[in-house]
Parts: structure tokens; C-alpha cells; sequence
DNA sequence: TAATATAACTTGAATATCAAACAATAAGAT
DNA sequence: ATCTTATTGTTTGATATTCAAGTTATATTA
């Protein structure tokens, strides 16, 4: 029952990281890098901590990731009144070129994937993405 | 258009990849040790290659990944008479039942997604992924 | 003011990965 | 048959990724 569709499932998922992997190493974007740059383009800024946890990893990986964003010229950070210890990350107009450039390759793949279903199918694979996550993740 | 679905699909894969990260710290195994496992519960015997490509690394990387492997006592390799070249990886009974707890795992996440779901949308579901998994990936 | 908490950074270590060079073996060509 | 080329897997040297634990600076609370 669930067997066939978990093993649908991991091949999704598989295929989705190898082409991931695959757009990232073609670009000049490590492969972290590139995480925080998808994080970073969907938030005007950000403080550390919150990046951290978007991206699942400690705050110490982080700052190594925001430093080469910034050394690349991608990021940088910006210091705030209110709280003194915190640094908001905001993109440069290089990252948020590269941002969109990255993401122009996310909607290529989505319009592949649904060129094969229907509109209905399309909405309706819509809708269960969207139920799936707000339960699940 | 396509730009709500991507933003699905990037949330989707994001949660998927969180969630199986934080299963595999939660073992003794690595997250690549982890990879080549998943792949080698479903095969028989695998030589190198085959496995590098499936895992979408070098065979140099997999050599070291296969090297810990065995040295955990999850895999060996095999030699084989037709190609002496070729090393075959197996799984021990460790890495059999290793392999089976982890992927039971997934079968309990496969069981949660699809719980908010009607029998209906779950075969749509499973549908729309199996086209998706043939055409695209 | 003193004690405690929090944000970010640093350090040291283990993993993960690649590209390029290498060794052993196989396959093809002359 | 032997010479050349191709293939499988390993090694090497370098860079990237990550964590846990400790540190510093600043906020918050008692």
C-alpha cells in the first residue's frame, strides 16, 4: 500500500537533489551557499539565527556560509539599533541576480514536471502539495 | 502560474530533506553512509559504479563511503571471476536490518503525508508522481 | 547591580566531495 | 598475438560542510 508510494517518493526526492546538485555545481555557487541564497531571496533580511534554522544547520555553519556569500560579494550583513548582537543578512544586487537566475532554473523544472499532467491533475497535485505540507512539515 | 507550485515543491523537498537528516543523525550512521544503504537495500549486488551513479557522486567518493561501511560491518565487497576489476558491495545482516529500520521510517512519513488525504487524492497523488518520476527524472 | 539568557563567532575535529593521477584488467585493432 | 585504447576502482591533495563546545558582546530579568 504505502510501499509503492514511498518508493515513488524517494525517487522524487532523489531526482529533485541530483538535478539540484547538478545547477548548483555548474553555477559558481557552492552547494551551502546556494541553500542560504534560495533562503535569503524569499526574506528582505535576516538575522543568523533564523537563517540557521530555515537551513537546518548550527549558527557556527552559518556564519562560515555567510562569509563567503559576503567575501563573494552575494550577502552582506548589516548591523541594527534595537540589538546590538544581531546581523541581519541582506542579499547585494549580485545575489539577488543570482537569486532569481537560481530560481528561473526552479521554474523550469516545475514546468516540466507538470508538463506531462493535466490542468486538472495540475491543480489537484497543487492542492495535496499544499495539504501535505502545512500537516506534515 | 507556476510560481506558487515551485514554492510547494522547494517547501516540500526542503521538509523531506530536514526530516531525513535529522532521522539519520539520529542513527550511527552519516548522511552519505546513509544514501548508499537506501540505494544497496535495493539491489542484490552493486559494483562501484553503478553505485556512484545512482548516489550522483564520484566513484571516488564512494570509495571512501564503501570503506566505512565495510569497516562498520554494514557492507562488503565481493570479487567476481568474470570482470576482476569489478567489486560487487553487499550488505551484511547488519546493513539488511540497518537498511529495513531505515526505511521503515519512511514508510511512517509516507503514512503521515498521506493521512490528511482521501483514498481518492492519494491515488492521484501516487498517479501524478509516477508520471513525473518517468518523464522528468 | 548581579545573574542569566541570547546572538553570533571561533576553534578543533570529523565527513563529504571533487578532479586528476594511477593501477589493474578488459576489449578492440591491426 | 601484441599493441592500443577503454574501463573499473583506488589514491591523493585540496576544498567544503558540518557539529559541538567554548567565547564575546549585548540584552533581559531578578
Amino acid at each position: 500500500m504505502s510501499e509503492e508510494l514511498t518508493n515513488e517518493l524517494l525517487f522524487f526526492f532523489n531526482g529533485f537533489s541530483s538535478w539540484e546538485n547538478s545547477i548548483v555545481r555548474a553555477s559558481d555557487l557552492t552547494i551551502s551557499e546556494a541553500h542560504a541564497l534560495e533562503v535569503l531571496g524569499e526574506h528582505e533580511k535576516m538575522n543568523m539565527k533564523s537563517l540557521a534554522q530555515k537551513l537546518g544547520v548550527t549558527t557556527g555553519t552559518t556564519t562560515v556560509t555567510v562569509d563567503r556569500l559576503e567575501k563573494k560579494n552575494f550577502a552582506k550583513r548589516e548591523s541594527t539599533q534595537e540589538d546590538r548582537r544581531v546581523n541581519l543578512i541582506v542579499l547585494t544586487e549580485k545575489g539577488k541576480k543570482a537569486f532569481e537566475e537560481h530560481h528561473n532554473y526552479h521554474l523550469q523544472l516545475t514546468e516540466q514536471m507538470v508538463s506531462v499532467l493535466s490542468e486538472d491533475e495540475i491543480r489537484q497535485f497543487h492542492d495535496t502539495l499544499k495539504k501535505i505540507n502545512m500537516e506534515t512539515f
